[in-house]
Parts: C-alpha cells; structure tokens; sequence
DNA sequence: ATTAGTTTTGTGGAAATCCACAAAACAATG
DNA sequence: CATTGTTTTGTGGATTTCCACAAAACTAAT
C-alpha cells in the first residue's frame, strides 16, 4: 500500500498533527471527538468555521443543544451503527453547517468521531473514503487517551468513595486531593443518586456517563456505581438557582435515558446542596434518604428529588421509631379510622388528600372524584368524629402527620 | 355548768347521734359537713328538707351548684372567716329554702359546718347561741375523722407516688391495691398537673384540695403535691367526651382558684387520656411535657391543656436532639433569615403567623397589624426569597416547623 | 319492600378572596 | 437632596368560595 493508497499510515506526533493532514487533503476544516463529544482535537488554519464549530473549540466540547439536535435528527445513532462516513445537512438553529462525519471503532465501540465542514467544498465519493481509513488511522491515538483517562479514573473512583463514605475529613484534605487529580471544585455541589430498575452493567454505565459528560446543564465533578446506583457528584452552573438547575438536570436527564437508549424507570435523587466538602457524605446519605422516601411514598413524593423539596419526610424515620414506642397516640387518628372501618366511609383519605392539595376544596374534589360540597359534608364530619378544630393549624398538621405515618409504617 | 345549759356535754357514739339531738333541740332538720362539703351526718326522721339538702344527702357532698353560689352570695367567706352563726335566704335557683349554718373550728382552721335547716320554724337568738354550742361539741369528733383520713391519706400518697414514677408495673397490682385502699376506678382517666408560681403551702394544698373536693365535673381519684406542681388523677364523668369535660375542668379550676383565694397565674396541662393504669407514668410525664411547652410557647399553646391538643409540639424535643446534630438544615429559612437580617423585614414572622392562622389573609393582617395586601405582597417575596411552593403543602409544613423549632431552640 | 339514617349532589345568592395596577411611603446611597 | 429600589396602601372588578337548604341517592336493618 503506497502511501498515496493509505496517506495515513505515516505516524503522527499528536493529534493536532493529524488533524491537520486530513484537513490538507480534504481542504475543509476538521474536529476531532471522543465518545462523549469531547474535543480532543481539531485543524488549524481554517478560514471560515460555523458557529458550532467554533463553540465547541472554545468550550473544548460540543454544545448541548448541538449533541441533543444531532440524536433527534437520528445522526448520532446512525455513527453510532456504522463505520460509514455520513453527510449531515445544514441544522441551522443550532448553528451547525453542511458536514460529514465518521465514528472511530475500536472493536465494536465508538471511541470518537471526526468531523469534516464542508465549507468551500463538498466532498466527493472518494474523499468520503478517504475519511474512512482516516477513522481507522486515528483509532489508536484515541485509544492511547483512553487508557490514560482509565488509570486517572480508577484512582478517581477511589477518591470518591472515601468522600462518600466519609474516610476524608478535613476539607484541606479533600481540597488538596481535588487539585492533584485535577478535578475543578465548586463552591456549591450535591451528590445525586440515579437508581436503575437493575445491575449497572458496563454498557448503562457507558451510556449514564456519555449523557452526562454531553449535559451542560450541570457541572460533573466525580461519579461512580454501586450496583443498580449511579453516584454522581455535581454542582450547578451558576450558584443562583441551583435547586431550579438540579430539578431541570434530573428531568431531562431522565428523557434522554428513555429517548435515546431506551431506559425509563429511574429513579433519581439528590442530597442537599452545600458548600464544604466534608458534607458529601452527608449529601449522599440524604439522596438516598429520598430515594427510600419516594419508595414509600411514591404519589406524594413524584416530583420531589432533592432532599429540601422533601420537607416533612426528613423526618419520619426519627419519627416512626418514637411511634413504634408507643409514643404518639392520636385519639382523633383512631376513632376517624374507627368510623371508616364501621362505615365504609374515607374520612382520612378525604382529609389526607384535601391537606394534599394545600386545603384547596375545588382541586381536593377533583381528585377524589366527589362533589365540592360532600367535600365539605365531610370535612364537617371529620372536625364532629375526630373532635378536632379544623381552623387550628397545629392540630391539623399533626394529624396529617400522623396519617402519613401510619401509612409510613404500613409499608416499612 | 348543767346539762341545760351545755346540752352537748354528754357522750355520742357517732356524730350521726349528735345531729338527731341537735335537730330534737332545735326542732329543725340538721346537716353536719367536713371542711369540704362532704356529709359528715345528718338528723334523720325529719318531715320535710329542702331539694338541696336532699341532694346532699343522696350524693353524700353538696352538690357544686349550691357550693358555687354560696360563694357567689359570700356566706363561705363569712364561715370561714367567724364563728358566729349565720342566716342564710332562700336560694331558689339552687333549691336551698331558708336556714342557719355554723362552722366548726379547730385552731384558727374550719373543719366543717352545721346547718339547720328553717322549714318549720324560725330560729331565735337562743337557737342561734345554741348551735354555736354545738359546733364546739363537734369539733372533737369531726378532728376524730380527720385524723383517721389523713393516715389513709398518707398511704395513698406514697402509692399514687409509686404510679406516679412507674414503680407499680401490672395491671393487676395496680387495681388490688385501688381496691384496698378503696379509691374508685374509672373506665377513662388522666395526670393533671398544676403548676403554682411559688412552693405549695400547707394553707394552698388545703385550698386546692377544697377546690377539688367541691368540684363536681371530673372524679377526683388521688392527689399529692410536688414542690410548686400539684398532681391530679382525676377521671371524666362521662366517656363521651373526656376532653372537653377535663377542659371545662381547668377552666373553671382556674377562676375558682382566682375568685376564691385569689390566686392567679396558675399553669394547667394533663397528659393523655388512657383506660388502663399502666399509663399514669406517661401520662404523667405527657402532662409535664405540656407545661413545658406551654412555657416556651406561650402565645401558641396559650389554649392548649391537654397532651392530645399539644399536636405537632408533641414531638419537639426530638426534632431538637436531630437538628442540635446538624441534621435538618432548611435553606429556605435561612434566606429568608438572611434577607431579614439584612432588611429589616419581617417575612419569617409574616409566614410564622400567615401559618398559625391557618393560612387566613384577614385574621393574619389584622393580626400582624398589616393591610392585607402586603401580606400578599409579602407571600410572594417569600416564595422568591426563600424559593418555596407556596402551594406546596409539605414544604410550608416543614418551613413551619423548621421556624418553630429555631424559636425553641433559642429558648431551650 | 319499607324505613330511618346517612351521604351525596344541585342551586342561588352573599361574602370573601384574588389580582393587576397605581400611588404613596420609606430606606439607603452617593 | 435627588435617585433608586423596595415596601406598603388603596381601588375596582373578576373569580372563587362559602353557606344554607332542598332533593336525590345510597345503606343497613327490620
């Protein structure tokens, strides 16, 4: 094979170098991906970029909206399936230029990608083969990045398990850790738990790590798994609205999961949001306190993730033990349940759900189904049964409470 | 001095004999009562009495209407304070026809009456000189009563001390010795506490006693005195609705106490309501646990008497514990606290109070002295501030609570 | 099947709440 | 002292809630 047959077999320094030679014989500006849409490199001298190219340059990786465009038109999945080079057409809401692209294989996984704007020119049947073998050349500079990125991470994982588990202490400790393995900090973060329906396999983890090194929506400091749990400790963007950030972040990444890979039924979580990192292990056994919580009470907690949105329920657990000790005995909880009982009547479900639904009587009868006014008849009921003031807010939160938590116990 | 003109010399057997020769002297039904209105003895074969000594007699103590409204006219007062005999006018409100009552002294203490009552004829100066004679003559025999009450009182003391601390554990126990020392049982009962601004003195404990005794809406089981609290177990007279009697109770406890003795300030609670014995400890403990919430929030639980009523506070000192170990942090109050601090505002308190009013935006303005509309405007600053769901009624809960609990930690 | 008691639904008008906007008062700042 | 941002008060009208009463439906027991 000549070199003209194969113009890649030469070896390259870096891959800037390489870069650059495929740019020279196409004559269009190139980028070079890995797997999860970083850039690991790109040509220079280019005259003209589109607006995505040029983001991804300054960013050092492909924008959200660009990666999310390119998986709903069906590019990514295509790359994914096949070494073939393929053209993407002009998307531009998002910026993004007449191009080719080619996934790098090693085995059968994409490490990477390159990309080709056609710009000037647009390529022809053979410059398309030619980045072809171009893929093929580039695979083993990738993978030589890879390995180095897997020995840093092992080292990574263990570090992150000392801090969950809270085996690191001090903060200058921790600090000092951060900065030697190179991992940026934040002033604000929370430890999110993703729980999967089963085991994390090698594959789902791949999958969780590629949408969460291609969300921007967050900052990814460190993650790891244990078992059906993917650990993940992040911080927000900007320090203003984190909580708003990190409720976005878990709903969308939730679609992804479903959309592109075809996993619903996660559940996920995260713990409170905090500025020292001797709280990580504090944070991470909150967002699995959530979890446990939106197990048992799966209506009242569907849309809460963090462990503030939780409320109350941080404090069943502490509960429920006193109770189990014969400490809180409430007579109106008993003898409503007695007339329920006797009657077939839901008082408590009536009162439980109109507490619910912040005392609203409109939307209280719509989801129990019953007239507005039988919402009243009851609610008088209830107050004449249960010997209660159902204007004395201390009362009412205490049943309620109550009435959570003998659900609570229930199920425990 | 002969026996005309001391005709009470002589010898009785029982004070029972002593009233029929009152009652052949004075040719007039006679009634002798302890210090406490209990029937002590009574004439017999007399033609005619009126509807309250009839009662009286049935129900072996005057009954409390009568009792009431002989304070009401002030002819206790005067008993107590002289030993003369005093005429008293026909009560018809309370069935008491016209008659001549007499206290017995002992010391500078009353330790009972004599009436007599005018249902055939008028008292004459003489009478009158009589019956003073023969309160004299009683004094030793009624002090004979006394006596033999107050070595059974002390027994009963240390036995309702044993309950009190837990020290008596069956059931069975617990009953034989009800039984043995002939104190009523009751279906229902609960611990009162009432705590006095200063140590309970002989003279108080008498006073309250005589409060107790006379009181005829709840049964008076036992009772003994710690330092500045005087403990009750005391029974409903009906099962139906213990509550509202044994706050009925209180309340009248209270002005009783004030109106009488002059006594004010007094700090009331009991526990909670049980059916068997094993509870006095508890409930004992509940109702000290009421005192001492009562004391930290004074304004709250200002209406509050009973454990049952205590609601959410029920569990405040184990919330405490957990948030003294750091364990629940609520950003929410502590932006809003932040931007209190900072200016000046009183958005804690709004929401404080907006809460304890059960969410009612007049009843809270005009609590807080506001124009409703700022208390809107207010509500929406805090829903930013703090970034909660005003709807959301698990994050208002725990708001709340979170609000109380820093004020009690404060206090504690 | 009848009946008494309880529960639910329907109706209309009084009362209150909510909402948007404007105006005024206030505090902090340079 | 003028400016700026925040907070409070005022107003009018749309909307919702509240309440009392009547009617209908349902339940359990005879």
């Amino acid at each position: 094979m000549t070199l003209k047959e194969d113009p890649f077999k030469a070896n390259f320094d870096s891959l800037e170098e390489f870069a650059d030679r495929i740019s020279d014989l196409l004559q269009c500006p190139i980028t070079i991906e890995d797997a999860n849409h970083r850039l690991i490199a790109y040509s220079a001298h280019d005259d003209y970029t589109d607006p995505a190219r040029t983001a991804t340059i300054i960013s050092r990786r492909v924008p959200e909206k660009v990666i999310n465009s390119l998986w709903k038109k069906g590019v990514i999945p295509a790359l994914l399936s096949s070494e073939e080079p393929l053209r993407i057409d002009t998307i531009s809401e998002v910026g993004l230029g007449n191009r080719v692209a080619v996934s790098i294989w090693k085995n059968n996984e994409v490490i990477g990608f390159i990309w080709a704007l056609e710009t000037e020119r647009t390529l022809s049947k053979e410059d398309m083969e030619l980045l072809k073998k171009a893929a093929k050349a580039a695979k083993n500079k990738v993978l030589q990045l890879y390995m180095r990125k897997n020995k840093r991470e092992e080292r990574v994982q263990e570090f992150f398990w000392k801090l969950l588990t809270g085996h690191i202490k001090t903060n200058e400790e921790i600090k000092e850790n951060f900065d030697m393995m190179q991992i940026p900090t934040a002033s604000l973060f929370s430890v999110f738990v993703f729980r999967f329906a089963s085991d994390i396999t090698n594959d789902l983890e791949k999958q969780i790590s590629y949408v969460l090194q291609t969300t921007q929506q967050i900052q990814v400091l460190l993650y790891t798994v244990d078992r059906n749990d993917f650990i993940l400790l992040a911080a927000p963007k900007s320090p203003n609205q984190p909580l708003y950030e990190f409720n976005q972040f878990i709903a969308s990444f939730a679609t992804k999961m479903k959309e592109r890979f075809h996993i619903n039924s996660i559940q996920s979580s995260f713990g409170g949001i905090y500025e020292t990192f001797e709280h990580i292990e504090k944070s991470y056994k909150e967002a699995l306190t959530v979890l446990s919580m939106k197990e048992k009470f799966p209506e009242q907690t569907s849309s809460i993730y963090g462990y503030q949105q939780l409320g109350m329920y941080q404090f069943f657990d502490l509960l429920l033990e006193k109770k189990r000790q014969g400490e809180f005995t409430n007579s109106s909880l008993a003898k409503l349940q007695a007339y329920d009982d006797k009657h077939h009547t839901n008082l408590i479900e009536t009162f439980e759900s109109f507490f619910d639904h912040d005392s609203n009587v409109n939307e209280t009868a719509k989801a129990l189904n019953i007239h507005p006014n039988t919402l009243a008849y009851r609610l008088k009921r209830i107050a004449e049964i249960g010997e209660i003031d159902l204007h004395d807010i201390n009362q009412k939160v205490k049943l309620y409470i109550d009435i959570k938590l003998a659900k609570y116990e229930a199920l425990h």
